[in-house]
DNA sequence: CCTCTGTGTGTCACTCGGTGTCGACTTCGG
DNA sequence: CCGAAGTCGACACCGAGTGACACACAGAGG
């Protein structure tokens, strides 16, 4: 278990692991689309994917989580990309420009993000892991050298930001998928800029 | 069953249902505050209360609701509340006028805010609940009398409101309990303040 | 070749939240 | 007094999630 007594440099295992949760992934969304998410139990994905319900809980911790996984990967990115911003840019600055780019990340399409908005099982559990993100960008704002913000103010700001975020999103489904992610964001941004006292 | 068929004017059924909803929701909290809500069973809830698990299921949709049930009764009331503003107030204004009214209502003790900001799957329904609040915020909004918004400002103002609110109560969380809501909600608001295109 | 070990898996049994049903009991109205 | 409606306990059931154990299949080393 020498790190390296395995193929590959990248480690095999964890390639495969990745291959297996995709699949598990995919296959779970094409039964959602059809069944939608409360009708399907993890018993059918998994033996959809030929294996059992007690494997699929060694790949996903929730149900949820087979739709989610791959989204909220994105917010541990995002702290991430806070530490990598000009110390001397204002907060909120930052903070567009970051979400801009997990935007980007984003190739999320408009029924997987239509499935999350009308369950409200999924929508909770996306809430709860964007709520997690929201404490660590909070610090991480306050963390950035230079900085004075008091912790009401980095909350504030952390929880704006995804306000804005969310309302983007709503407003980008409203339109059927069709406007300009970006745009929103800079919309719903530049409306909210806050005015820190 | 024409209204007035029971005892007083109010409906004896009610009042006793009432009752017991609290006597329920109250012992829950006893429990959860003893032993956390994961260790808590319904059937625990139930027992202390003289009754079945079933019976408990009669009274609260789910266990959540045992803690949030009052809480987002008041998320109701916010509805009536923005219709009975004066029309030619500003939005934003309108929006603090009101969740300044339901921050009173909340006797919330410090410590159920506590649990339910501690306890993930409390945390999920809570945010459940104000989602659905958001969207009927949205509505009544553009439902004002010589209301001009768009559906995304409406949300995105909405959404802020929600955002003012969060933060506003993290952060008296974060004095202890010892500040002043009011004043946290003002200073939210203040920051804020959109500006609409 | 054989063994030891780590990892992935199936199976079984279990807990707990939540629901459907049925039968007993009460309360009220006619 | 009879029937409608509401409440409740008891019981069976479903599905998500967990723990335990056995088994299979690598690769490593003798």
């Amino acid at each position: 278990m020498s790190e390296d007594t395995l193929g590959g440099v990248d480690g095999l295992r964890d390639r495969t692991r990745r291959a297996v949760r995709a699949d598990l992934a995919e296959r779970a969304m094409v039964l959602f689309r059809e069944r939608g998410f409360d009708e399907t139990t993890v018993d059918d994905i998994a033996r959809a994917a030929g294996m059992s319900k007690r494997s699929f809980f060694r790949y996903f911790a929730t149900k949820e989580d087979a739709v989610l996984g791959l989204v909220d990967e994105l917010g541990e990115r995002v702290v991430e990309d806070i530490r990598a911003r000009p110390a001397d840019e204002p907060p909120w600055e930052c903070l567009r420009q970051v979400l801009r780019q997990s935007e980007e990340r984003i190739r999320t399409s408009a029924d997987a993000l239509r499935l999350i908005e009308s369950t409200p099982a999924l929508r909770a559990a996306h809430h709860g892991k964007r709520d997690q993100t929201r404490a660590l960008i909070a610090t991480a704002l306050r963390d950035r050298p230079g900085s004075t913000l008091a912790p009401f103010a980095a909350d504030l700001l952390a929880t704006a930001a995804g306000a804005a975020l969310d309302a983007a999103a709503r407003e980008w489904l409203r339109t059927g998928g069709t406007a300009d992610r970006a745009h929103l964001l800079d919309q719903a941004f530049a409306a909210l800029r806050p005015k820190l006292a």
